[in-house]
DNA sequence: GCTTGAAACTTTATGCTTGAAATTACCATC
DNA sequence: GATGGTAATTTCAAGCATAAAGTTTCAAGC
């Protein structure tokens, strides 16, 4: 807001740190807070629910590597939380018909059950935990993640 | 850029799950990239260096507990990442005369040594992975980052 | 000086995460 | 129709993370 330019007595890089450091604080509070939640009044974790969104945006179900490129974990990361949701009976795996090597993992009807109430009650979370944001601070903000995360060299960003 | 108002279409919590969604997206990203760069380049991990950065504040040494107060992880956890670094050489464990229960953690000179790199290299890290923000981005971003930290009920933020 | 309760740590069980090795299946070429 | 290379997945070893239980020590109070 304030037009005038002190920061030149210091580095852009120290201002940039700090600016790290309190991005990470935010983050890092409030995902500490969804974790919280999904044990104490879902019995499950963010990895679960991270696997169960993916899979319940493709209904077709998705194959393992695909699922890991989604979510940027390794293959055998994924292999572990799909084992534990079929346990639970919240997801299956299927045959790829015309390629026995894959498998398509995929959310059983009560899988989708789960998911749907968890989804409610994330996005509700999500929207008391972020409130002291207006929607034009939302705005503001989202403009800003979007020029932070334009790719100049080969950061990440898939 | 764009100054028409097109955000009453959609609910608030929307915004603020899409918003959620791409602040994670950066962080993690960047986080990712520190991680990997803190592997290959140093032989080292995030936790290490999070608790080296402790320490290195507080060159008298830190008990345990205060150890896993501020960097908000388990008190098992810092057993366990003591543990390793002072396995390395990098830190030890000083009794506290007084209080034969306590211990207090700090950095060898070897491991002053080290942090002292690792902590050049990653505020450059830092400057290169967010230089799509000038200053006046980042201080506003900052500002926005702020309102969001700031405390009406309980969250977290100690 | 004994008991009781709290504090500081460690240990244990379980789960998430990675990178690397191993396994199985596919496919192109010979 | 063997061979060799690649792709999809799982397995493995190590580290990080938590919650819960266990150990030792301290500090009161009696």
């Amino acid at each position: 807001m304030r037009p005038e330019a002190e920061q030149s007595a210091e580095p852009a890089s120290k201002t940039r740190l700090r600016l790290w450091l309190k991005l990470l604080k935010l983050t890092s509070g409030v995902e500490a807070e969804l974790r919280r939640r999904l044990r104490s009044e879902h019995g499950t974790t963010l990895p679960r629910f991270d696997v169960m969104a993916a899979l319940s945006r493709h209904p077709e179900g998705l194959r393992m590597s695909d699922l890991s490129g989604y979510l940027k974990v390794s293959n055998g990361n994924v292999t572990g939380i799909v084992d534990r949701l079929t346990d639970e009976g919240l997801a299956l795996r299927v045959a790829v018909s015309g390629d026995r090597r894959a498998q398509l993992a995929r959310l059983s009807p009560k899988g989708q059950g789960v998911f749907a109430k968890l989804a409610l009650h994330h996005e509700a979370w999500i929207d008391t935990l972020l409130d002291r944001l207006e929607p034009e601070d939302a705005a503001a903000l989202s403009a800003l993640l979007d020029k932070a995360l334009s790719d100049g060299d080969a950061h990440d960003t898939a």
